[in-house]
DNA sequence: AAAGGGTTCAACCGCGGCCTT
DNA sequence: CAAGGCCGCGGTTGAACCCTT
């Protein structure tokens, strides 16, 4: 089928970092008009940036709600056990842990989960062991350092005000702690996340039809938020 | 203190599929 | 029905950062 021009065909297109002031422009427009529509983007909002881009942008960092940094033992083996079952579904396995992207879950797997994996072969069928492994083996990586501090982003001008706090701090060079004025906000509402709350449902669904009970554990075991990795079920 | 190697992750690229005309 | 356009996904890249020597 028609294969959309490649963004690098035009010229004046803007690729690398985005820079926060990008990022409130981007997030403004969402915010105003709703995410979709990537096309008219750039146009309607003079961004320098293709329409693949702003969409990235916004679903991978930006978006509401969105969960940063170190990730939990359960949803490590909810990767690792969604992994095993549906393969290389990034989409589909984030569609099981909403507050993490796709493009999350696939670096996170990458980077950390393969080579788990590696070191503990029968650990798809132990997660609980894994799990628990990983956390050692995080504590011993330099990137423990960088996420030490990672926190829940509840909101796209939470994210907006760390990114500018960061970008202050690279102009500045000084790190001082304790920041924690929102500059970046600019009257985002608290019901973001239900304007443009992640529609999972019909993913879900989907799942679990095509594999019936594997995924109703998992179904539970995300559900129960609280569980944490000693109440699943045996099968683990 | 500096260099080199390894690791991480944000962003890009290109393909496939769905929707519209 | 076919062609064009757009969106979403998965794989890959490369700059920045961290660790080791």
């Amino acid at each position: 089928m028609g294969r959309a021009p490649c963004c690098n065909d035009k010229v004046g297109i803007k690729k690398g970092p985005w820079t926060p002031e990008e990022d409130i422009i981007l997030v403004s427009y969402i915010q105003e008009n709703g995410p979709g529509n990537w096309r008219s983007v750039p146009t309607n909002t003079g961004l320098l940036r293709c329409s693949k881009s702003c969409r990235l942008r916004w679903t991978n960092y930006l978006r509401p709600g969105i969960k940063r940094g170190n990730f939990t033992p359960h949803e490590e083996g909810m990767i690792i056990h969604l992994q095993s079952l549906l393969g290389n579904k990034w989409a589909a396995i984030a569609s099981y842990l909403p507050r993490r992207t796709d493009n999350d879950i696939k670096n996170y797997w990458n980077t950390h989960l393969k080579k788990k994996l590696k070191i503990f072969p029968s650990a798809t069928n132990n997660i609980p062991q894994l799990a628990s492994a990983s956390t050692t083996y995080n504590s011993h990586s330099g990137l423990n350092k960088l996420t030490e501090k990672s926190s829940v982003y509840a909101s796209s001008a939470e994210n907006i005000s760390r990114l500018l706090e960061g970008w202050k701090d690279k102009l500045t060079q000084k790190i001082p702690e304790s920041h924690d004025d929102h500059q970046g906000e600019k009257g985002i509402k608290s019901d973001d996340q239900e304007k443009f709350g992640f529609v999972h449902e019909q993913n879900k669904q989907k799942l679990t039809e095509n594999n019936n009970s594997p995924l109703t554990f998992l179904e539970k075991w995300l559900l129960d938020e609280s569980a944490g990795m000693e109440q699943l079920p045996s099968v683990f």
